[in-house]
DNA sequence: GGAGTTGTTTAGGA
DNA sequence: TTCCTAAACAACTC
């Protein structure tokens, strides 16, 4: 499930805990989830360590805590954050469990493609200074993208969207949503789009990105009511521009939607 | 039982 | 070299 406003939203849900310690961590260690990590460190360095401050950037999270400790989450494919009262006895899915003394801090991922990062030092870790600019940052711009999409030129575009090295937090339904509202067909060729495309992009990118943040990121609220996202996944739904009966294919290795005729 | 899934990484090929 | 695609990862739902 997780883009961009569902992370920003699932980052919240843990502000519960800010300011408290961790007063121990229960965690799955073998598993998928902390591939390459050291566990035992996580667990040492985070118990008794206070929850100082989180934040989300594309489909990344991170949370600051004392103890120089930075730990770093992906959500994957269904991974989500939630808190439940103390005490918790971990469920099958619930792969890290922060306790603190009135709730418990919850990474629930079943399919376990989500990830987990651990760091110590002063200031934040190098992985997240050198993520990519978000995108409704200063430095997500035109010409950064357009030079982008003229580099990845022989892709469809749906499939360069969804590419977090340039469009961090783009999912799939964010990027079908993105096309259909920038009139753009998903199987177009990056390197065929005009000027033109490119602007129209450009300007989509952003308005989507704001009004995610306003809804889904803010309370994990529907995006309005004129969005594609409302259509896209019925059985023979309709255009809610045209009334066109939408397609779907697979685009890029995912499952695409889009409107024959707006696109 | 089989197909499909809102994500990322990697191997292999163009 | 650079970039593109398909497969793999794993568990659940329809």
């Amino acid at each position: 499930m997780p883009e961009l406003g569902e992370v920003e939203y699932y980052r919240k849900v843990w502000d519960v805990g800010l300011g408290q310690k961790i007063l121990s961590v229960a965690l799955h260690d073998q598993k998928r989830i902390f591939r390459g990590l050291d566990t035992q460190q996580l667990t040492r360095k985070l118990t008794g360590a206070k929850l100082l401050h989180s934040e989300a950037r594309g489909k990344q999270m991170i949370f600051h805590f004392s103890n120089n400790a930075w730990l770093g989450i992906h959500l994957g494919m269904t991974g989500h954050l939630m808190t439940k009262k103390a005490p918790y006895s971990p469920e099958k899915h619930d792969h890290l469990v922060l306790n603190q003394k009135n709730q418990v801090l919850i990474f629930r991922d079943p399919r376990m493609f989500g990830r987990v990062r651990f760091d110590l030092s002063k200031t934040v870790p190098k992985w997240w200074s050198t993520l990519p600019p978000s995108l409704l940052s200063k430095d997500f711009t035109l010409k950064a993208m357009s030079a982008f999409l003229k580099r990845r030129g022989r892709a469809p575009i749906k499939a360069v969207i969804l590419m977090q090295q340039a469009f961090p937090g783009v999912g799939n339904w964010i990027a079908d949503e993105i096309l259909w509202q920038a009139k753009i067909h998903p199987k177009t060729l990056a390197g065929k789009l005009s000027d033109q495309n490119h602007k129209a992009l450009f300007k989509t990118i952003r308005q989507i990105a704001t009004q995610i943040m306003k809804t889904v990121g803010k309370d994990f609220s529907d995006p309005p009511k004129t969005w594609f996202f409302h259509y896209r996944w019925k059985k023979k739904g309709n255009c809610p521009r045209c009334h066109t009966i939408l397609q779907h294919a697979t685009i890029g290795g995912r499952t695409t939607c889009w409107c024959p005729k707006c696109q």
